[in-house]
RNA sequence: GGUGGCGUGGCCGAGAGGCGAGGCAGCGGCCUGCAAAGCCGUAUACACGGGUUCGAAUCCCGUCGCCACCUCCA
């Protein structure tokens, strides 16, 4: 089945070939690891983890590079701000710091790490060799203030603009209005010049002078590093499109390569149906959010609505998620049950994952669209149900092993070791509580037996309000968490 | 002002000219001692007004409302 992608640039759907038969090259602006996690990174990362298991799981050989903007004015900024509150982290600890809040709430979601994650400040060299280039081609131009700054032409460059379809003309009025050294206030900065009160440890050294990279520049030479002058597809939120990637395309296209083939833009995460920002003070922090649902579910609900939409977040929503998911796991909880030894595992993301229901691949060749792929995914766990009353043994282990692989690529499968579900029943805690509930469960069944089902309620609605549930089944009682 | 997007049933959310995706909640039923889970059934849904068409939620024009980006943003 041929995969089709909305390309941003083209503003259609297109088909997509990869460069290389059987590999897929794709960059994916990480965060600039100025201040904690939110929900909408989250988002960010779980969309193109999801496209990278799609073409995984699809046969390809997979680069993802995901960079880390550990130098930027924002870091600095709150580096800053922290040290005359009184603080003493440097700007560096503080981007450090908050890069591994970051991977360990990508861990938490269950997205695979990328294939490599390059630092900005591990590539300068090769962010100075791309401004020279673009100097030297006339696409670049140092400051005109005597400081060591290096702005892009942006009027050099016919083709400005064509990522967001604008015309320099329309950006007249919405450019920088304090142009320091620009020929142009559309111009951006490749190169920023050290200024006195800086830390020195924020600047390199370069043909101009002592600087630091502009941000843009910082994309275009790590996707080129990595990935070559031309690659598959470029991911990133969607407000990145301007100016960052409309810069980036600029820069690269401006240094004669073709980058990226396909632009992919998700959307953006919403609350309440407003924007989330630090002055609204709605921000939803992957740390809370993490430690109050359940990361698989909240991997679930972030993927209940298509890559391009608007995501609504809401803890009812959350909830609603909570209660779908549910279902899934219910199934692989009896069908494990019936089927043993021959209930599919997880397959942890392996390639070619087999037994994908064609309606599902057809979901995810039409632009990646997980809720209907989520749509098939319901549908066979209902007739995978009425499997399990009829008591279809074949039937549930073909709907079993369906599941277990739609469950794979969408990176959903409870059971895969990285959840760590598992572990609960070996662990000595999970042993003494099963062995608890377990005689509690015999009691009632014998009071059930003696007909006395006031005391069989009771132990019921007992265990109820500690959170667990028991379900009463033609193989006997069994108890989940709630 | 420029650019792009959105408005679908009680809620979330797909779809994009012709049989009402899916989930959540609700209601009725089967099952159950009662539940739970599961299954079956259950809805004059596509912002409004025109137009095109044999046929429009889907295409076109207009109106209203909402959102995003426009040099800090995932």
């Amino acid at each position: 089945m041929k995969q089709r992608i909305y390309d941003t640039r083209l503003r259609e759907t297109v088909e997509f070939a990869p460069r290389v038969k059987g590999e897929v090259g794709m960059y994916v602006c990480g965060p600039t690891v100025q201040s904690a996690p939110h929900i909408g990174h989250l988002r960010s990362a779980l969309v193109y983890d999801q496209l990278r298991r799609w073409f995984t799981a699809t046969g390809h050989r997979v680069t993802m590079i995901r960079n880390v903007t550990d130098i930027d004015d924002k870091i600095l900024d709150n580096a800053r701000i922290a040290q005359e509150a009184g603080g003493f982290e440097q700007w560096w600890a503080l981007a450090y710091r908050v890069e591994r809040e970051f991977t360990m709430a990508y861990e938490a979601l269950g997205v695979l790490a990328p294939t490599y994650e390059p630092r900005a400040t591990a590539n300068i060299a090769e962010m100075i060799a791309l401004i020279a280039r673009l100097i030297e081609r006339g696409n670049a131009y140092v400051a005109e203030d005597g400081s060591a700054s290096v702005y892009f032409d942006t009027a050099s460059w016919p083709q400005y603009g064509a990522l967001t379809h604008q015309g320099r003309e329309q950006m007249e009025d919405a450019a920088d209005s304090e142009p320091v050294g620009k020929r142009d206030p559309r111009d951006f900065a490749l190169w920023k010049a050290y200024r006195a009160h800086e830390p020195l440890s924020a600047s390199w050294e370069s043909p101009w002078g002592r600087g630091r990279p502009g941000w843009h520049i910082e994309c275009s030479a790590m996707a080129t590093r990595y990935l070559g002058e031309a690659f598959d597809i470029h991911g990133g939120g969607l407000d990145l499109r301007f100016p960052h990637h409309e810069n980036e395309l600029a820069q690269s296209g401006a240094a004669g390569h073709e980058f990226a083939r396909h632009w992919v833009h998700n959307g953006l995460v919403n609350t309440g149906g407003q924007k989330m920002s630090k002055s609204l003070g709605n921000s939803l922090f992957a740390h809370d959010l993490l430690a109050a649902t359940r990361p698989i579910v909240l991997r679930y609900f972030l993927g209940s609505a298509h890559y391009r939409s608007v995501l609504d977040y809401a803890p009812e929503h959350v909830a609603e998620a909570a209660a779908a998911f549910a279902r899934i796991e219910g199934f692989l909880d009896r069908a494990a049950e019936l089927l043993g030894g021959e209930m599919p595992g997880a397959f942890g993301g392996a390639a070619g994952v087999p037994d994908l229901p064609e309606a599902f691949t057809a979901a995810m060749c039409d632009d990646f669209s997980v809720p209907q792929a989520l749509a098939v995914l319901h549908g066979t766990v209902r007739v995978g149900n009425v499997a399990l009353e009829s008591g279809a043994r074949d039937e549930v282990a073909a709907r079993a092993r369906e599941i277990a692989a739609m469950l794979d690529v969408l990176g959903i499968d409870p059971r895969d070791e990285r959840w760590g579900g598992s572990a609960a029943v070996s662990d000595a805690g999970g042993a003494a509580l099963d062995l608890l509930v377990q005689s509690l469960i015999e009691q009632r069944a014998k009071a059930r037996v003696d007909r006395d089902f006031a005391l069989g309620d009771e132990i019921r609605d007992r265990l109820q309000a500690v959170g667990i549930a028991l379900e009463d089944t033609p193989n006997g009682t069994r108890w989940s968490q709630l």
